[in-house]
DNA sequence: TCTGGGGTCCTAGGACCC
DNA sequence: TCTGGGGTCCTAGGACCC
């Protein structure tokens, strides 16, 4: 039997959770993000669909969102829920024989199977979802993750019919004339530098000198942008468990701060909250501290601890530490506390 | 379009050491 | 005197993703 990837991806994830709770919200236009409230500073974090019609996507600010589509209904943002009916999600896929399952946020994973008919266990996996949560979700299928990532985009409601096969076979015929931003891994500024150098589509890029791209845009990516061009990618599904490597906090104030003292005060209690955040995890190795201040530039600085540390009054003095490392008194918009594990060291094992 | 929160990985420069 | 070359760690920033 031959080996596959699928991707799994809910559709319209947040808003259709929310839509299930109140069922009198389906087909009008709901945005989810922050508290609800569109006159605070806070982000769109899911659109449905009909909302999306009136230009309101995820990231989009949501005083923005509110002008786009007055009539929206606007919702808080309730994570944990969301966490919970992802579980619910996940231990779906991972019910079906033999399948590798590696989840890749809330509302997405690859499902890694050997099968003879991979549009089949699409339909199923489709199926199995629908029952268990009532939420509908599209199925790339591929040939590695990129490809199955990739091809979800075209089972998409509006796009296709909730399942799209993209393999080396259908890939110049699919992706070949497309701009090379449609590639996941390719953001605006990569395409903007790639444009720079006379590489627009997806087929250009596959036909680009890795050691060219390598000495412009860095010696590990530039060759891995020529693979992507080409479809190349992963193909292994890891369902190991995933080794998180930092833990962080951080909030947007609805009102700049511009007392130091209140800048202090945030940031030792988001450093306590890390250490809550931490505490049956393995301990902080070092501790970085983010501030952007008004309008909006952002600065980082950190410091490795002398020991590894779950103590919150430790990772409380060590972030006021590094805080100190900043010199501006700026009025500040956002204040945020990063711990990183150590890094595990490979053979370093007991003997 | 005045721009959240939580992450990951790569890059580059300087320090430091042999 | 104006000066090697390699390796590793630390740090800051950039880019991307969900």
């Amino acid at each position: 039997m031959a080996s596959w990837v699928l991707h799994v991806d809910l559709d319209q994830f947040i808003a259709a959770v929310e839509i299930l709770r109140r069922p009198e919200l389906a087909g009008l236009p709901v945005v989810v993000g922050g508290k609800g409230d569109p006159t605070q500073r806070a982000v769109v974090a899911t659109a449905s669909y009909e909302a999306r019609a009136h230009g309101v996507r995820s990231g989009l600010p949501m005083r923005t969102a509110a002008k786009r589509c007055p009539d929206a209904v606007f919702l808080p943002a309730d994570n944990p829920h969301y966490e919970e009916v992802s579980a619910e999600v996940m231990a779906t896929l991972r019910g079906f024989d033999g399948v590798v399952v590696e989840v890749m946020g809330w509302d997405e994973a690859f499902v890694g199977a050997h099968t003879d008919d991979p549009e089949a266990l699409a339909r199923a996996i489709r199926a199995a979802v629908l029952a268990r949560t009532r939420l509908s979700c599209s199925v790339g299928i591929g040939d590695n993750m990129l490809r199955a990532k990739l091809a979800t985009e075209f089972a998409k409601p509006g796009t296709g019919d909730g399942v799209f096969r993209l393999t080396a076979e259908n890939w110049d015929e699919v992706m070949a004339h497309r701009p090379t931003r449609a590639l996941w891994g390719i953001g605006a500024k990569t395409a903007g530098k790639l444009a720079d150098r006379g590489i627009h589509t997806v087929a250009e890029l596959a036909e680009a000198d890795p050691a060219a791209l390598a000495a412009d845009l860095g010696p590990a990516l530039g060759p891995w942008y020529v693979q992507l061009g080409r479809g190349i990618g992963r193909a292994t599904v890891e369902g190991t468990p995933w080794v998180p490597r930092s833990r962080s906090k951080e909030t947007t104030f609805q009102e700049n701060l511009t007392a130091w003292d209140d800048v202090r005060t945030e940031v030792a209690a988001l450093a306590r909250r890390v250490a809550a955040d931490i505490a049956g995890d393995r301990p902080a190795a070092r501790v970085a501290v983010k501030v952007r201040f008004a309008p909006f530039s952002t600065y980082t600085r950190s410091a490795t601890l002398d020991a590894p540390t779950h103590d919150p009054d430790v990772l409380a003095a060590e972030a006021l530490q590094v805080l100190e490392k900043f010199t501006s008194r700026r009025p500040v918009r956002l204040l945020g506390v990063r711990a990183e594990f150590a890094k595990d060291e490979p053979g370093a094992t007991d003997p």
